[in-house]
RNA sequence: GCCGACUUAGCUCAGUGGUAGAGCAUUCGCUUCACACGCGAGGGGCCAGAAGUUCAAAUCUUCUAGUCGGCACCA
């Protein structure tokens, strides 16, 4: 048999992926031991709306090293893959395409014909990141695919809220929330990014007292004439003297919502104005001077306007003084009526804008500093966030907090990798929890499962119907909010598995439950088979953007609705750059597309580069190093087609032949006496089988990757190779199986890294049969995928032999040295002289 | 403001309390019958700076500088 002169990827990824996946090779039904232990990882779910990048491609890679080893190993695996929903991108997207082809907004054509839109939208394009995973070769079960809005995962998400709600760990309530006025829905903090502001000003504002103080000498009049309806005024030398507080702001519009001011009630500057009240400006509105410990007296002016509708710390104020919260904008972000006729339907900014104008006019704008200031904007539209008072859902994360929170003190667990800095950024995130906003105001989504009748009681119930009865009525009205997608995602791991929060627990979780504590509130049935044996799933991998958004809370629900952790460890992988080390993102257009490089240096080569990155840091792309896997690629290839080339009459030995003694001359084994540099390999292959088996468990995929990089390149190729080339050309069938049989061995460990080009030469070596399989699949087809994967035998470790060998290839080098230094040409023949240490003498 | 990471060959990065490594680039030599996506032989680093612990530190501690990140604040 000959091999083509080159690798070519194509070739070997067109056929194989289709026929591991008809054969069933990804089931966990693939396993015939029924006693195989499980070994399970959930696929982050990549947004439906999304595209394959690099980051998914890192992660993607590293879940299916994990997955094909350990399936190699006879554990029976399940790699789960599925969609999430996305709820704002997709709507988003969806909106956009309304606009574009038909003018229309969703409003439009309503809410049921809108979310039909979206579902076919979904059917037609939703595909296309899936279609890019099987590009990867992810050992996925495509039989077990989900997606977040599937009717199952559904029920489980209405049995979550309805338990929490009735548990009292969800309410509603009015408070205020981040507002995206682009987006037009409420955020959670999480989903809300801080960006500097480009030319950020602090204004300060004189605001007048409404009546002039009794005490003498209180104004200061300066020489200039009057301007404005209150004099004109000029700074006094204390604030407290004169007839005007001045506040500074970063947001003049807000004081159109202004219900106080506030000075620290310490403060000498403002003691005898506590009490007083200050005529608002551009309003008719007088408003109290209050002493709060919040305000710090160092900062600005020391006096602070209070805006208790448009601020959180300026509600808590407002709360803490009983004070008026006015709303002054609309959830567009323009001024409301309340905002007085003047600033009505004007934007924030333009509003700003008019503010200042006229506090200028009046004589009361004090001074505009620049001042830097940081906007929180909406992590997806960049729109800047505004503060509102708005009445959502929240979820209270104090039980479910302690939960995470005891998991990781009692039993250290998730375990991080790396372990710095996210075990410590982890807890520290979960020790500050506050409450999750959970409500959206988008249509696409997970409806909220609460109803009100007309005098605006609230019914929350799994089924309309079960709200029906709860009210007594079916006058009812669905909240019209749909949920957080990360609601939904924070039951993935079981919610996949079958969970629908419809049966008991395991008499295994119950046990733990009640050791927490915890009440049990769900209903009658078994455990889905799948959660039984999949749940907890062994490793989760993704980004590090995502811990608090997803990690925490899956931890969080799995403790609270299972009873159990979702995962032991968590990998957090590095972020990929471009050449420059800058982040890939869109609006730079630096992105690397992954499926451009699976094109040009093939799907193996892509997956080498990103697993042999060191777990958790950062790298810069570069595409010779991808290059350098792909000549890797060819260089395996290669090896292959020489040992092809010279096997008439050899075969791979299945491994219990492959036995070498270090003691050779007592025990000659069935593919003849092994030689010196047939121990060496021997020991070469099982010490690297160790390491990469170690360095998997420890989830040092970068170190694997080169481990078998140097073995397969330096050892085999550069040395057992050329070592052997004589006996091999000769035609030495002893020889050819004994080298044939390392290969195979050799292509056995690169497989999960290297799937394709692994399948495509393994399947062409002679006598490669299920025989090779792991006892757990003898009756599948025939695959490498399923072959045992190589473990250390003790045994075959010859320390002697390495040594000697080090000798061997250190004297060889330095001939050639000597060589190259004299420029003798290698075609020349020359005798060489050798003195050595005894030890080293009888090495032939 | 708080917490943290990083700073190693020209570039991108591994690495360990005990003689500095890889890939790429570079120099020299090779149409050696698997591979020029190759073969062979080289050159190249006082491991950011300073102090300390130690028989021994690039590796541990402290400080400094630069780069980057998370969180908080942001009147």
């Amino acid at each position: 048999m000959e091999l083509a002169k080159a690798y070519d990827p194509r070739e070997a990824e067109r056929s194989h992926y289709q026929r591991w996946e008809a054969n069933g090779f990804f089931a966990p039904e693939i396993n015939e031991d029924p006693t195989a232990e499980a070994y399970s990882i959930v696929i982050p779910p990549p947004n439906v709306t999304g595209s394959l990048h690099m980051g998914h491609a890192l992660q993607h890679t590293l879940m299916d090293v994990l997955t094909r080893w350990k399936r190699m190993q006879g554990y029976r695996t399940l790699f789960l893959i599925g969609v999430d929903h996305a709820g704002i991108s997709t709507q988003l997207m969806v909106t956009r395409q309304l606009k574009k082809d038909e003018h229309k907004t969703p409003q439009d054509i309503g809410r049921e014909a809108f979310t039909t839109r979206v579902w076919a939208w979904k059917e037609q394009y939703g595909g296309e990141i899936t279609r890019q995973i099987r590009r990867e070769g992810l050992s996925v079960d495509w039989s077990r695919e989900r997606f977040t809005m599937d009717p199952q995962l559904s029920i489980a998400v209405r049995n979550v809220f309805v338990t929490l709600y009735k548990e009292g760990w969800i309410y509603r309530g009015t408070r205020i929330v981040n507002w995206c006025p682009r987006d037009k829905t409420v955020l959670s903090d999480l989903e809300v990014k801080d960006e500097k502001a480009k030319d950020g000003k602090l204004y300060y504002l004189r605001y007048p007292l409404s009546v002039p103080p009794a005490v003498a000498g209180g104004l200061v009049r300066p020489k200039g004439g009057a301007k404005s309806p209150y004099g004109n005024l000029q700074p006094p030398a204390t604030a407290g003297g004169s007839d005007y507080v001045t506040v500074a702001t970063t947001r003049p519009e807000t004081m159109l919502g202004d219900t106080a001011v506030a000075v620290n009630p310490n403060d000498e500057r403002y003691k005898n104005l506590i009490g007083r009240t200050i005529a608002l400006p551009l309003t008719d509105r007088e408003i109290p001077i209050i002493a709060d410990e919040y305000v710090e007296s160092e900062f600005g002016t020391g006096a602070v306007k209070i805006t208790p509708a448009h601020d959180p710390n300026d509600w808590e104020i407002g709360e803490r003084h009983g004070l008026e919260k006015l709303v002054v904008m609309n959830d567009d972000a323009t001024m409301n009526a309340a905002a007085g006729p003047e600033f009505a339907g004007l934007d924030r900014y333009e509003a700003r804008e008019k503010v200042i104008a006229k506090f200028d006019e009046l004589g009361l704008l004090e001074k505009i500093e620049d001042y830097d200031v940081t906007l929180p904007v909406c992590e997806r539209c960049k729109t800047v966030i505004e503060p509102i008072l708005s009445e959502q859902w929240f979820a209270k994360m104090e039980q479910m907090r302690d939960l995470a929170l005891g998991l990781m003190r009692e039993k250290d667990l998730p375990h991080f990798f790396p372990e710095v800095p996210h075990k410590k950024v982890y807890t520290t995130w979960l020790e500050n929890l506050r409450d999750w906003t959970i409500s959206r105001q988008l249509w696409w989504g997970h409806q909220i499962p609460a109803w009100y009748d007309n005098d605006g009681n609230v019914y929350v119930a799994r089924t309309a119907d079960e709200a029906y009865e709860q009210a007594g009525t079916t006058d009812l009205t669905q909240d019209p909010d749909v949920l957080d997608t990360w609601f939904s995602s924070a039951l993935w791991p079981f919610s996949t598995l079958g969970w629908t929060g419809q049966q008991v627990q395991s008499p295994k979780s119950k046990v733990q439950s009640e050791e927490a504590g915890q009440s049990l509130t769900l209903d009658i049935g078994p455990w889905p088979l799948d959660l039984k044996t999949f749940y907890p799933t062994d490793v989760l991998i993704t980004g590090r953007d995502i811990i608090f958004l997803w990690v925490s809370r899956m931890v969080m629900t799995g403790l609270k609705f299972i009873g159990e952790r979702p995962f032991d460890d968590v990998v957090i992988t590095g972020t990929v750059l471009d050449k420059n080390g800058q982040r890939m993102s869109k609006t730079k257009g630096n992105g690397i597309d992954p499926l451009d490089v699976f094109e040009k240096y093939g799907v193996d080569a892509t997956r080498m580069t990103l697993a042999g990155s060191a777990t958790g840091v950062d790298f810069a792309w570069r595409d010779e190093r991808v290059e350098s896997f792909r000549n890797f690629a060819n260089k395996i290839w290669n090896a292959t087609r020489f040992c092809l080339m010279n096997s008439d009459g050899a075969s791979v030995s299945s491994e219990f032949k492959l036995q070498l003694s270090s003691d050779a001359e007592n025990q000659p084994t069935e593919v003849g006496t092994p030689s010196l540099a047939d121990r060496w390999i021997v020991s070469r292959l099982k010490k690297t089988a160790r390491a990469v088996n170690h360095a998997l468990e420890t989830y040092q995929f970068h170190e694997a990757v080169q481990l078998l990089y140097h073995f397969f390149w330096d050892d085999f190729c550069d040395w057992y190779i050329e070592l052997k080339k004589d006996e091999i050309t000769a035609g030495d069938a002893d020889a050819s199986s004994r080298i044939l049989s390392i290969l195979e061995q050799a292509l056995r460990m690169l497989h999960p890294f290297m799937p394709y080009l692994t399948e495509e030469l393994w399947q062409k070596l002679p006598g490669v049969s299920n025989d090779l399989h792991n006892a757990a699949y003898r009756k599948a087809d025939v695959t490498i995928m399923l072959a045992d994967f190589p473990i250390c035998d003790a045994t075959l470790i010859d320390e002697q032999a390495e040594a000697e060998m080090s000798a061997v290839i250190e004297l060889i080098t330095k001939v050639r040295n000597i060589r190259s230094e004299m420029n003798i040409k290698p075609s020349e023949k020359v005798a060489v002289h050798i003195a050595a240490n005894a030890d080293f003498q009888k090495i032939s």
